[in-house]
DNA sequence: ACGCTAACTTGATCTATATCAAGCGTTAAT
DNA sequence: ATTAACGCTTGATATAGATCAAGTTAGCGT
């Protein structure tokens, strides 16, 4: 039954590239399983992000603080991957925290195995370019839409494109994620019933 | 003379990881000079991006239109890669389009001699890796930035942290880049003086 | 099942910033 | 040299959404 998980992280990566059964055999083996609870944090502001992660089951959100409130900076579902990537990657404090909000099963590698790997194999240098490029894109859009769009427009776009975060998470995260109150969230909510 | 550019592009791709000789003699040998006037496009809105430049000299600034009004994303400087990255990536319509700001020379490879270099390299893997992850941090920390902080702070804090652009750049565009209208800058430009 | 806390709703008010409008200075074209 | 076009400024007004405050509902722990 653990064999789900690796099978679901293997099925993750060669979904970006393909990947040999030797390194795969290596590159798995440096990949541990974590548990954590509801309401608990993979990683607090301010520290240094060593691990890089895979969510196997639960959601997690990221978000930052800035004169005690909360910005919500995104989501991780199943199959995603996760972590203060950033700071992952640069090593320096992350401006965000990640938090579950459901008890979550993840992988996790941690940093210098994952760049040992990367030194290895070529398969795994390129899986980290694609994953860099996917992720970026994924940013700019949201860059976009951020700027583009009315608190109305937001919420519209965000109920059309993915109605199943309504369920997974509490109103007031997905209002702090498309940058408006809870109080204007409710508003709309209720506008479109 | 030319060399300089060449030079420069030499610079900044070790800049994140070595290359040998013989690699270096491949991969600058696909890179091509363009010389673009003040007000002309890279690319427009809604067209795919086939090449990624880099620039060696001359100021461009990324937009996306957004009913009729502009929306400024970022500029391009002297030293740094340039073009509609995600839509290079993906090969989808860009969101937005480039234009000089002035008079710009830059090199441009397009996209199938370097996929080619990527695959026939591992250096060359490394260094779209490690550029990819350059471009999100920042995309990461202007995110925060953007909804963290008022017009005033942003106006300062790019003061601060980026004084040379505000003789490089008109003010509208930084406004549009800051998300705020050109009067609001106007009236933050006069407050601090 | 009960009580407590946190999430959500609803209404009243406030405010930062947008919008509209008009004028000024500088550059560029005729 | 004159005018047109554009970028910037300044003032008056409008508004989306925030903030404040109070009440309602629902989930959670004991």
């Amino acid at each position: 039954m653990q064999d789900k998980i690796y099978t679901a992280l293997k099925n993750k990566v060669t979904g970006f590239t393909p990947i040999s059964d030797a390194e795969w055999a290596d590159f798995s083996s440096k990949w541990q399983m974590v548990e954590i609870n509801k309401d608990d944090y993979l990683i607090k502001e301010g520290q240094i992000e060593h691990y890089f992660y895979f969510v196997f089951d639960g959601v997690l959100r990221a978000f930052a603080t800035k004169d005690g409130d909360e910005i919500c900076i995104g989501f991780s579902y199943n199959g995603d991957f996760s972590g203060a990537y950033d700071s992952f990657l640069a090593q320096t404090k992350s401006e965000f925290a990640i938090q579950a909000l459901t008890k979550s099963t993840l992988l996790k590698i941690n940093r210098e195995n994952l760049f040992l790997l990367f030194d290895k194999y070529k398969s795994i240098e390129r899986w980290g370019r694609l994953f860099n490029a996917e992720i970026l894109i994924g940013m700019a859009k949201r860059q976009v839409e951020a700027r583009s769009y009315s608190a109305e427009e937001k919420y519209l776009r965000l109920l059309n494109q993915s109605p199943h975060i309504f369920q997974l998470v509490p109103q007031k995260h997905l209002a702090s994620y498309l940058g408006m109150t809870a109080e204007t969230f409710s508003r709309l909510r209720k506008k479109k019933r």
